[in-house]
DNA sequence: TAGATTGTTAATCGATTAACAATC
DNA sequence: TAGATTGTTAATCGATTAACAATC
């Protein structure tokens, strides 16, 4: 029982519909419309009901969709009906922010290891984690076997960071040093750069 | 003469290239090419050079484009051929590294002035500047005639914040809040949510 | 000149939307 | 039943790419 192959755009919606369900869900909804779901989160609801054809049909005729049976099925498509254990690589101002951060572990991520190679960092402790030497960080990921890490490190030793990802078996990089990484076509990177947001919302003011 | 209507897409791809010739510079190369601008970006050299041909003819058949000459170009039409102001809104931990971020001098963007309400923390000072009570930032707003506003507040803040901004007539908003915001369309929100990035990440795992 | 690369056109590819039968 | 909303089809719209004349 494989999902189709559906493309990128439509995957990158799926966790925004997922965010608006559970905002819906505290303001005390049990359903909700593609209507409603369009007009808070600015799609067409032509979109919404495609965007969620391809994994199948959540919804009743006349009444809509179940807010916490679409969140349920949602999580299922996304694989975040489980918790993924995630690493953190550089803890400067930035990475002691992310490490702090609530948001990742009420969404399916568990931050289970911290790595810096700032001598005047390692073996701080944040939150419950201490913050571990990068010549620790291959062991690790190998002995947790994980896949996804958050590059939080220099601009200048993001690449070298990646190389050192990629062959160590990571698959997914949260990507937050202001640069294009070169990686294998299998590994994936969503990027993170207030910079080039500012830039482009820039291009429409004026 | 002013700019040809572009698509968000084409836009949004203008300070990619801009970074990526920046970097270039700094390996200490002169000049490019689509080709090779494409391999770096992942993308490909004719949408390169479509994208570029929006705005007019930057290279030279046979030789490329000349870098210092494009970034400039990329500069003037994204509008950061200039110093943009900006205020940051809520410095808890994470506003705290992006008051300290060096990045955003460095692409034309000053932050000016800090914000929150927690007595804690107002008055304080990052940087050089100081942390400044909210029922401020009307009067801040409007004095400095800020138009772009990076949005660091707790979830449950945001919308109301946002529509304040709206109000003082912010056309820009850095939104770090995980949370759809409700503004009209001639206000710009660019999104900036790990979860998201992390969520869809992980529908290609497994 | 020979080789390289641009800018642009036309074709292709893919994403979005309008519309509606089905049905709750 | 009457009203509402889904899931899906076909049409439309828009973005990407292949190809090549122009030309440095």
């Amino acid at each position: 029982m494989s999902e189709p192959a559906v493309s990128e755009v439509v995957i990158d919606r799926l966790p925004l519909y997922l965010r608006m369900l559970q905002f819906l869900e505290k303001e005390g909804k049990q359903v909700t419309s593609s209507q409603e779901l369009a007009k808070r989160l600015g799609f067409s609801s032509a979109q919404i009901r495609k965007d969620l054809s391809y994994f199948g049909e959540f919804g009743k005729q006349g009444t809509g969709y179940n807010i916490a049976f679409l969140q349920k099925q949602l999580r299922r498509i996304l694989h975040v009906d489980q918790m993924w254990d995630v690493a953190l690589i550089g803890v400067g101002d930035l990475g002691h922010a992310l490490a702090n951060y609530q948001g990742f572990l009420e969404q399916g991520f568990r931050l289970v290891a911290l790595f810096d190679n700032a001598p005047t960092k390692i073996g701080r402790t944040i939150g419950s984690l201490t913050v571990q030497e990068t010549t620790e960080l291959a062991r690790v990921v190998r002995e947790r076997k994980l896949e996804m890490v958050i590059l939080a490190v220099p601009v200048e030793a993001a690449q070298k960071v990646a190389e050192q990802l990629v062959e160590l078996g990571v698959r997914a990089i949260l990507n937050y040093a202001p640069i294009t990484l070169n990686v294998p076509p299998n590994v994936r990177v969503y990027y993170i750069d207030p910079v080039i947001g500012l830039q482009s919302m820039a291009y429409y003011l004026k």
